[in-house]
RNA sequence: GGGCGCGUAGCCUAGCUUGGAUAGGGCACCGGGUUCCUAACCCGGCGGUCGAGGGUUCAAAUCCCUCCGCGCCCGCCA
């Protein structure tokens, strides 16, 4: 039989286990009728252990029901196992202790596999626009200097998200907020409006020396960066000057050069994120909300707002001792004294104006910032709006000798720095293997590799771990590591490549395939779907990660304990498992952002 | 002090949302595998009181309570 594409049936959200699942409970369903007791299919679906058990592919463990049959779970097992009519979708079905156990239709689960894989192509495991949109907010980090390590795990869970989003059948845009109106970005400013020459010694002295012709301007414009803060701590009238700068911000006039440096440093952020396969959609610059009037606006409705107190010096804030923040004070100021706004309240006036856009919105923040999800939540109750962002909260990545990673303190990782560590070991490794390649495909795949390793690292981990760094881990090449996924992928392509059957069509004969490991890919191939709906409701973005190193695991062992190009009459539907499995992982592969490469 | 999160072999980690049979991987270590489709690979071995105690349940890594350890936060900063 030839791999049809399955979409005319079945719109692209294809799943091959949903008819063999749908026959285990309509055949439990009757079973247990039959049986005397009263299941409703969602019962019974619901109690299933679609991961199975030692003694099949889905398990039934029978407790709850025996308990209403007033029988023993190992009789009732039995007799539940002898009632379940037959059905082509299900191969056995058979009993042992208190569980149930079907094992499939090898046949049927290769050939719904296969096709949707093979037929589907890069939209297997997606499933079709569902008309929902939203926001995925990430990264956002302050346009003050190179990113650090700690700050690119929200970036790579943000995108890695929005990817899985988008798969899932949401429309996304991604954001990016830039807040130019910090302190650090007023003291970029500071010191970048004078001339060189009117500079503090020690600010010179930091960063004489270590510019290079060329540099990424987050780089060069970052580097005074410890000195002056260093600088401002003893010298008053300096400071006075920082918070004229920020004063000028907040009130909506900031000096003519704050925009465009903002605008650089973010420039060369945005180069190193790039070679992470990361984009945004948008930019949205917190000034702007000042600008506009929103802030002015929200500020408005916050001093009418339920709980809204003035202090004594004027300021205004809101009365949150019913709200349950965990914090020493009850009051969130949200107007100082002198009239200006705080970062909070912009945020009031950003989220606004997401939930007028988007039906979702989702921010990716740091676990520091719990405290102020819960402050926004509050305060959105405050101005009268009735919806709450979903937050996707991760925890920080710890500076290798322990601690926070801190730009002062010198203690941050940087991304460029590993970025420019991960390729050159790439570029190593590959020159090692591979003598026949040129120049330009040794840099492209060592770029490949490198950048890919250093994503997976990333996001091999539940975000809610907190990680410490280490550059030996982070630079690992092998066993659960984005190099092995693509050597995976590659090797899977040279295999096409080999059998001359780059680019399809892939007939198979359900039948030919067999092997105890043939059927095991086949089995980690069709979780793909069920994989990628799990990890866009749960915004567990490891899932998906953790799920390309089975792919990649179980299609080494088929490919060490069978012949492909050699063999004799399964030679077409080995070939088409190959050719499932390198669509399956590279679906995977640009879920995570990590590049395909057809050879390494 | 309060809130939230984390604790699984020497190290890293999955499973916890929705309780289910023998807790999956990786690194390191030991022993094997390349005249054969890419050895960034594969096979075998070693290694676990799932932080501790209690509770719920036919059944607990998973749910509840207490405690311990670690992290983060508690600003008219962002």
């Amino acid at each position: 039989m030839v791999a049809s594409n399955p979409s005319g049936s079945a719109p692209s959200s294809f799943d091959p286990w949903e008819p063999i699942l749908a026959a285990i409970v309509l055949g439990l369903e009757r079973a247990l009728t039959t049986l005397g007791v009263l299941a409703t299919a969602d019962a019974v679906r619901e109690g299933l252990d679609v991961e199975g058990g030692p003694e099949g592919d889905i398990a039934f463990p029978v407790h709850r029901w025996a308990a209403r049959a007033k029988q023993r779970p190992e009789e009732f097992a039995a007799q539940i196992a002898s009632a379940v009519p037959a059905s082509p979708d299900v191969g056995s079905v058979s009993a042992k202790g208190a569980y149930v156990n079907f094992t499939v239709e090898p046949s049927v689960l290769v050939s719904a596999t296969l096709e949707g894989a093979i037929g589907l192509g890069t939209r297997w495991g997606t499933r079709p626009d569902t008309g929902g949109e939203a926001s995925v907010e990430h990264t956002s980090a302050n346009p003050t200097g190179p990113l650090h390590i700690g700050r690119v795990r929200n970036s790579i869970i943000g995108d890695t998200f929005a990817r899985i989003l988008r798969a899932a059948g949401t429309k996304v845009t991604t954001q990016y907020y830039v807040d130019d109106m910090g302190r650090q970005a007023a003291q970029i400013t500071w010191i970048w409006a004078k001339p060189r020459s009117e500079w503090p010694d020690t600010v010179r002295a930091a960063v004489e020396g270590l510019e290079v012709p060329g540099e990424k301007p987050d780089q060069y414009r970052g580097r005074p960066y410890p000195a002056v803060s260093a600088y401002l701590k003893d010298h008053p009238e300096a400071r006075a000057e920082v918070a004229g700068v920020l004063g000028a911000v907040e009130r909506g006039s900031p000096p003519p050069e704050h925009r465009p440096l903002a605008q650089s440093v973010l420039d060369g952020m945005l180069v190193s994120l790039a070679r992470l396969g990361i984009r945004f959609d948008e930019f949205v610059w917190e000034s702007d909300f000042v600008k506009d009037g929103s802030v002015a606006r929200v500020l408005d409705s916050l001093r009418r707002a339920p709980h809204a107190v003035r202090e004594e010096n004027g300021a205004w804030a809101i009365d949150t001792s019913g709200y349950g923040l965990p914090k020493d004070s009850n009051r969130v100021v949200v107007e100082r004294s002198d009239g200006t706004s705080l970062y909070v309240t912009r945020d009031i006036a950003f989220h606004l104006q997401k939930f007028g856009r988007f039906a979702r919105v989702i921010d990716v923040l740091g676990a520091d910032h719990l405290l102020h999800a819960r402050t926004l939540e509050a305060l959105l109750a405050e101005v009268g709006e009735a919806r709450r962002p979903e937050f996707v909260l991760y925890a920080y990545i710890h500076a290798p000798e322990g601690g926070k990673m801190s730009t002062r303190a010198g203690t941050a990782v940087y991304l460029d720095d590993l970025l420019e560590e991960a390729v050159a070991r790439a570029r190593k490794e590959v020159l090692q293997r591979r003598e026949d390649l040129g120049a330009a495909d040794v840099e492209r795949i060592a770029e490949a590799v490198g950048t890919g390793a250093i994503r997976y690292h990333v996001i091999r981990v539940a975000p809610d771990k907190p990680v410490v760094f280490r550059w030996e881990d982070a630079l690992s090449f092998e066993g659960r590591s984005g190099p092995f996924l693509q050597y995976s992928y590659a090797r899977a392509s040279s295999v096409l490549r080999k059998a001359e059957r780059d680019a399809g069509p892939y007939p198979f004969d359900a039948a030919r395939l067999t092997d105890r490991e043939e059927l095991a890919l086949v089995r980690v191939l069709s979780r793909f779907p069920r994989t990628v709906a799990y990890a866009a409701r749960t915004a567990h973005v490891h899932a998906v990660a953790g799920y390309a190193h089975d792919v990649a695991d179980q299609f080494n062992r088929f490919y060490h304990a069978v012949p492909v190009i050699r063999s004799g009459a399964e030679r077409e539907s080995r070939i088409a498992l190959v050719a499932a499995t390198r669509q399956t992982l590279g679906n995977a592969l640009d879920l995570l952002g990590v590049p395909r490469l057809d050879s390494m």
